[in-house]
DNA sequence: GCCCAGGGATGCG
DNA sequence: CGCATCCATGGG
């Protein structure tokens, strides 16, 4: 157990488990504000805020339970990180990110967040979702809840645009336009490559928008989103095994990787993102 | 003005 | 199939 909860408050106090920055940071989420060191996360219609103090860190919010999953922390990472670090090749990575986790978002706002994400940048997919929140979404306390899947159906393609989705707002729409409850159940039921077909099916949703939505909201293992990042990433140091396209090197990856491949591209993203200039060139 | 951002859809051969 | 091209928009 990596946690406890005292007077409504989870306390964590290994901070090799838990880094509130660089599980924020590395790209996952992007409805987060950090202030003063103090960290505000939102996660569908909840909010938790995360402070770190002597070597403590702390979640406050109003629903627990919720965080206890959200931030996966019945899962132990120790062993993770022993398998992981035995590939050479992730040991700066891990060392630049240890404390990173991978969250356990919600369906329906991951793909919402990961369409938008296409050929866009990470402070611009931000104000996209933070608007559609605060028009759509219900008011709870001093911030906007993520929309239901009822309230974005009602939303234009117009209102897409003025969010600033660019091309993705009509892509939204129609996507948004064929879901309902009972899809986003009968997901659950479906094993992988279902799931995976499925998604891309979807306008928006191509294999590396879905391998993130797999893995940010799905908890999936096997998958490896190749983006503009990992693309380079992977020429600069896997030249050797050689790869056409995204597609080549998204298979490459996940054989050496295996099961921990999720969790080694978010160091990897993470890293080389936050360091780009001093290591990579092509 | 150019290039880039957590790419996807489309059309052409 | 593989591949080139286009797609909105704000920031560097």
């Amino acid at each position: 157990m990596i946690y406890k909860i005292e007077k409504n408050v989870i306390i964590i106090t290994d901070k090799s488990q838990f880094d509130i920055n660089h599980i924020l940071k590395c790209g996952q989420i992007f409805r987060y504000k950090i202030e003063d060191g103090i960290a505000t996360v939102f996660s569908l219609d909840k909010k938790a805020v995360v402070k770190t103090e002597n070597g403590q860190t702390k979640i406050i919010s109003s629903d627990l339970e919720y965080f206890v999953n959200f931030f996966d922390l019945n899962n132990n990472y120790t062993n993770v990180y022993n398998e992981l670090t035995k590939f050479e090749f992730l040991k700066e990575s891990i060392i630049f990110g240890k404390g990173l986790r991978i969250l356990k978002q919600d369906l329906l706002e991951s793909m919402v967040s990961f369409i938008i994400s296409a050929n866009n940048n990470i402070k611009r997919i931000t104000n996209s979702l933070f608007y559609i929140c605060e028009h759509l979404g219900q008011k709870v306390d001093d911030y906007y809840a993520f929309p239901t899947l009822k309230a974005l159906k009602t939303a234009s393609i117009e209102f897409f645009t003025i969010a600033g989705l660019g091309y993705r707002a009509k892509q939204l729409y129609a996507t948004l336009q064929k879901l309902d409850a009972n899809c986003l159940n009968d997901f659950i039921k479906m094993d992988f490559a279902q799931k995976q077909k499925w998604l891309i099916s979807l306008s928006g949703i191509g294999e590396k928008v879905s391998d993130c939505i797999l893995l940010f909201g799905d908890n999936q293992k096997y998958v490896f989103p190749v983006d503009t990042w990992i693309e380079k990433v992977y020429k600069n140091n896997f030249a050797q095994i050689s790869a056409k396209n995204r597609f080549e090197m998204r298979k490459n990856l996940i054989k050496i990787f295996g099961e921990y491949s999720g969790l080694a591209q978010q160091f990897l993203f993470y890293y080389y993102r936050e360091n780009n200039k001093k290591l990579l060139s092509k």
